[in-house]
DNA sequence: TTGTACGCGTTATCAG
DNA sequence: CTGATAACGCGTACAA
C-alpha cells in the first residue's frame, strides 16, 4: 500500500516570519492587516522578513476564523454561448469595488456536475452565489439559496424564491424596440421564432412580449410564431425560417429570440435565395460578438449586460450585509442596435 | 464606528452532529470519510443526524489540516474569444476523474487583475494553476510556478520555465494541413495574415510554420505576409486583406492565424467584390463556433481543444503527485475542417 | 508596543 | 469500535 501522496510542503507561516524578524506572531498579524499601532521600524522588519520568505497569508485559516472568504461563486449555465461575457465583466468589476472576487464554474450543461460545483463552493464557504443563465441549474439554485446569499440572473422565465434576488433584461421592452423599428420600416407580416426551456413555452417572456406588442401595434392579425420545444439555436432557427418562408404568404420580417437563432434564419434565407434585407429583415437578441461580425452585421437587442452584472453585484453585496432583507427583482433597460439585416419592407 | 458586519451564522459542525447522534466527533469524521470500520447502525445514525441538521463539511478546515484543496485555478486570458471552451471542457472532465475541480477566473485582460486573481488562488491554496491563453499573464504565470504546480497551454510562443509543463497545438502541422489543402486546389499565391503578442513577431509559431512550409512546397517565391503588431482580430484581418488584395498581383488564397482574423478577410472580400471561394480562398485557425456558422462556413484548423484539455489535466495531476519531475512539453495533433471558403484556384 | 492563550472545524493519533 | 488530545495557520482579546 502506498501512502496517498503526503501533504504538500508547507510554506512559510506567521510563525516563521515572526521568528525571522525576531518578533511575536501577533505583531506579524497586525502588520499584515495594516494596523496603525506598530512602529515603522518593526513594520519594515516584518515586511522584509515576509518578503524574503515568500510569505503568503493562508486564506483558509483566515476564513476559518473570520467566517468570510470574500469570494463568491458564479455558475455559468452555458459557457459556449458568449452572451454572458459582458455580464460577468460588469459583475466582476463591481465586486472588485467591494473587495470580493468572483470565481467562475462551468457545469458543462450537466445538472449533476452543477450540483457538485455548487457543493464545492458551499464547502469552500463562499460568501455568495450567482447563477447566470437558464435551465439546468434551477433546482440547484433553489437549494443553494437556503444556505447562502444568492442572486439569479438571465433566467428565461420569472422565478420567485424567498431571499433570492433576480436581475433580468426587460424582455418586453426589448421586443417592443424591435417591433417598433420594423413597423417604422413598413413591415406588417412580422413572425417570431424561439425555442423553449423544459417545454414550458407559456413562460417564455420574449414570446409573450411579442404577442402583446403585436397586439398593441394593431397587428394581431399578422401574428405568426414558430416555437421549438428545445432551446433556440442555429439549427432550430434554420428549420423554423424554412417553414415560415415556405408559407403561401411569407413574412417580410422574422424576429428571433436570440442571435444564434437569427443566424440560422440568415442561413435559411441564403439557401432559399431571399436577399437580406431587401426581401427579408431579420433581428436577433443578445448583441453577442456574433452579431457584430461584419460578415453578419445583425440588427439585434443589446441587453446591456455590463449594467446587469453591476446590478447583480450590488444585490449580492447587499444581501451579504443583510441576508433577510426583502427580495429585489430588477429589470434592466435594453437598447436596439441597428445593423444591416433590417431594411424597408419589400415594395415600399 | 460600526462593526464590520459580524461573522456569518455558523452552520452545523461535526460537534453538533455528534451530539445529535449521541456519538463522538471522531466517529462522525470517520463516517463522513466513508471509513469501513464503522457499524451499519452507527453510520446510519450519524448520516441521519447530519441530514437533519443540514450538515456540510467545512472544506476550509479540512484543507487546513490535509494540505490539499482538490481544487485548481484556471486563468483564462480572454474570456470573450470562445476558442478556450473546448479546452476547458476536456480539462474539467479529466480533472473530475482525479477528484479535482476547476475554478475559473477572468483577468479581464488586465495584468493587475490577473495578478490579484492568482494571488487569491494561491491564498486559497489551490493544488495547481493553469494558464490558458497568451499575453497578459505570462509574468504572473512565472511567479505562480514557483509556488504551485503550473501548466501553460495555448501560449502563442514557446516558453520554457523550470517545472512548468506546456501543452500546445502543433502549429507547424496545422499550417501544413492548410497549405497542402490549398496546393491541392491549385493555389500558389498563398498569403499569410496574423498579428503578434508584445511585438515579438519572430516568435510567432504559426508564421514560422507558414514560412517553412511554403518553402517545403516549393513556393518560396510566392511568400507574402501581412503581420500586424497587435493581436489578430477582425479589424486587423480586414485591413490586411485590403492591402493584400489591392496589390498588383493579389493572392488567390489567404491563410489567417485565427478564425477571427479570417472573418475580417471575408468582410474585406465582400467589400471589394471578390467572391469566396471562386475568386479567393480563405482559411482560419481554431475552429471556433464562429467558423461553423452556416452563414460563414469557414475552412479552418481544429486544434482538438478537448484533447489538449485532457493533456493539461494529466500534466497537472502528474506534477501535483511529483512536483519536481522533468518538464513535459506536449504537442497536440490538429485536423483540417474543410468548409465553404476554400475552392479551386481561379482559372483552373 | 508586545507576548500569551484560546478558538475556528477538521483530521490524525493513540490509548481505552 | 470509541473518546480524548494535538495539530493545521491565523485572528484577537487580554495581560504584561
Amino acid at each position: 500500500m502506498e501512502k496517498k501522496t503526503g501533504k504538500r510542503a508547507k510554506g512559510p507561516t506567521v510563525r516563521s516570519v515572526a521568528e525571522r524578524a525576531g518578533v511575536s506572531k501577533s505583531l506579524v498579524s497586525l502588520v499584515m492587516n495594516g494596523s496603525k499601532q506598530v512602529s515603522e521600524k518593526r513594520r519594515d522588519e516584518v515586511l522584509k522578513a515576509a518578503r524574503e520568505l515568500g510569505y503568503r497569508p493562508n486564506a483558509l485559516a483566515r476564513s476559518l476564523v473570520s467566517g468570510r472568504t470574500n469570494t463568491v461563486g458564479v455558475v455559468i449555465s452555458n459557457v459556449a454561448n458568449p452572451w454572458w461575457v459582458a455580464l460577468e465583466r460588469g459583475l466582476s468589476e463591481e465586486l472588485d469595488r467591494h473587495g470580493v472576487r468572483a470565481l467562475l464554474a462551468d457545469p458543462r450543461m450537466d445538472p449533476e456536475v452543477a450540483d457538485g460545483l455548487v457543493e464545492a463552493f458551499l464547502e469552500l464557504r463562499v460568501d455568495g452565489m450567482v447563477f447566470l443563465g437558464t435551465q439546468p441549474v434551477e433546482e440547484v439554485a433553489r437549494n443553494a439559496s437556503r444556505v447562502v446569499p444568492t442572486v439569479l440572473t438571465s433566467f428565461s422565465r420569472p422565478i420567485e424564491l424567498p431571499n433570492v434576488d433576480c436581475v433580468n433584461v426587460d424582455d418586453e421592452k426589448g421586443i417592443a424596440l424591435v417591433l417598433e423599428h420594423l413597423c417604422a420600416l413598413g413591415h406588417r407580416r412580422i413572425a417570431y421564432v424561439d425555442g423553449s426551456d423544459r417545454l414550458v413555452t407559456s413562460d417564455n417572456a420574449r414570446l409573450a412580449a411579442y404577442l402583446s406588442q403585436m397586439e398593441r401595434l394593431g397587428l394581431s392579425a399578422e401574428i405568426r410564431t414558430d416555437i421549438s420545444d428545445v432551446p433556440l439555436n442555429e439549427d432550430v432557427g434554420y428549420d423554423a425560417a424554412r417553414r415560415l418562408l415556405g408559407a403561401e404568404v411569407p413574412p417580410t420580417a422574422i424576429v428571433a429570440g436570440s442571435d444564434l437563432g437569427a443566424l440560422g434564419i440568415l442561413a435559411a434565407a441564403d439557401d432559399l435565395g431571399a436577399r437580406v434585407p431587401q426581401d427579408l429583415s431579420v433581428t436577433g437578441f443578445d448583441n453577442t460578438r456574433l452579431s457584430s461580425i461584419r460578415h453578419v452585421s445583425l440588427t439585434t437587442v443589446d441587453p446591456n449586460g455590463r449594467e446587469m452584472g453591476r446590478l447583480v453585484a450590488q444585490c449580492l453585496a447587499g444581501r451579504i450585509e443583510s441576508p433577510d432583507r426583502p427580495r429585489r427583482d430588477e429589470l434592466v433597460e435594453p437598447s436596439l442596435v441597428v445593423r444591416a439585416t433590417t431594411g424597408p419592407a419589400p415594395g415600399r
